[in-house]
DNA sequence: ATATGAAACTAACACTTGTTAGTTTGGTTT
DNA sequence: AAACCAAACTAACAAGTGTTAGTTTCATAT
């Protein structure tokens, strides 16, 4: 069912081109030019260029969707659920950092998915701010105002599809465990 | 100096709907529609739109480069001039957060002045690298790794003109202090 | 009254955009 | 050999793009 197939391959090759300038700069010639077919070509294999930005965008948020749900159901502690989620996003965004970046800039240019798209969004920062909540009832993280430690780690998260191909090979495992360090201890001596 | 000149009220009206759907897919028929009046019209004010981009961006770019030189000169322990990193991004973004959408997406579009803006960025990642450095020299600041350390409080950071405009009249001396309360001494009870 | 100048206008341009229609190519199946 | 099919092609379209040229408007200064 994974298979490598045609359309697949423009879905990835749109994703890097909308990556470097954004879905709006992004041409259906560039696409076709990357790929070294003449535009036409493309749609025998896609519907339209709005169909390969939301290819990209939903399979990817409910990627993120699917995985909070289960980290916020589990039976761990609110900080081992949040380096679950740190993970989650370590995981997701090595996999596809192109794609990554659609999420990330170019969702408002969905249009039959916008609102879909939103309701996704919306649900995630539910679980994530409960999961935070629920740490600070159960004395488990600082009293600190919730909204600003969401908005500091999911920042952060959100950004790791610039900052990963960066780094030369980070192993998930150790990029991990020292961005989680960070986001929950600080940098503080 | 500072007067609102229609070339500015341009720039303005610009850098919101920049924000809202990203440089190329803003045209100038949107941008003078949004002022009621004809796109033509424009270029009594502005020689192009590359130049609305570019005056939108490259002042942002230098603010936060005078800035960031100063504090790095300035006596303080490096704790303290992270957290007046900390208040100059928000007191920048605050100001001005369509501006600020536009220095984080829409940078790649410039053209002339691509290079220098790449270069003030770079400049500023160096100062903020030199000061966490120093910290861990000093024992202010705990010996983890600097580039996720910058990475995480940066893409925090840059996160502001998304969040800020969410806030109701957030008071910047406030929201500075619990913002710096979380980037540094993080989230653990 | 006349001239000035900022700021709007209309009309048009050359080019680029996403997309469609119909056709050709070349390998695989019958 | 004939039929099939995925995947490419050429040619064209209607609409939208940034921008230019030349003109009009109207308040202010002479």
């Amino acid at each position: 069912m994974k298979q490598e197939t045609r359309k697949n391959e423009i879905i990835n090759v749109a994703a890097k081109l909308f990556k470097e300038k954004g879905y709006s700069a992004v041409t259906m010639r560039d696409i076709a030019t990357s790929m070294g077919i003449k535009a036409a070509s493309l749609y025998n294999h896609i519907s339209s260029k709005q169909e390969i930005l939301k290819e990209i965008i939903i399979a990817l948020a409910e990627e993120f969707t699917e995985g909070i749900e289960q980290i916020k159901a589990s039976e761990k502690s609110s900080i081992d659920k949040l380096k679950e989620i740190v993970t989650l996003h370590i995981s997701i965004t090595s996999k596809n950092t192109f794609g990554m970046a659609s999420l990330n800039n170019d969702w408002m240019h969905l249009e039959e998915q916008l609102d879909y798209y939103l309701g996704l969004r919306a649900g995630y920062e539910e679980s994530f701010r409960s999961i935070l909540v629920n740490g600070i009832k159960n004395n488990e993280i600082a009293n600190k105002n919730p909204e600003i430690m969401m908005f500091s780690m999911l920042s952060t998260l959100r950004s790791l599809y610039i900052w990963i191909p960066k780094k030369e090979a980070v192993s998930i495992k150790k990029l991990s465990a020292q961005l989680s360090d960070v986001l929950i201890h600080g940098i503080n001596k």
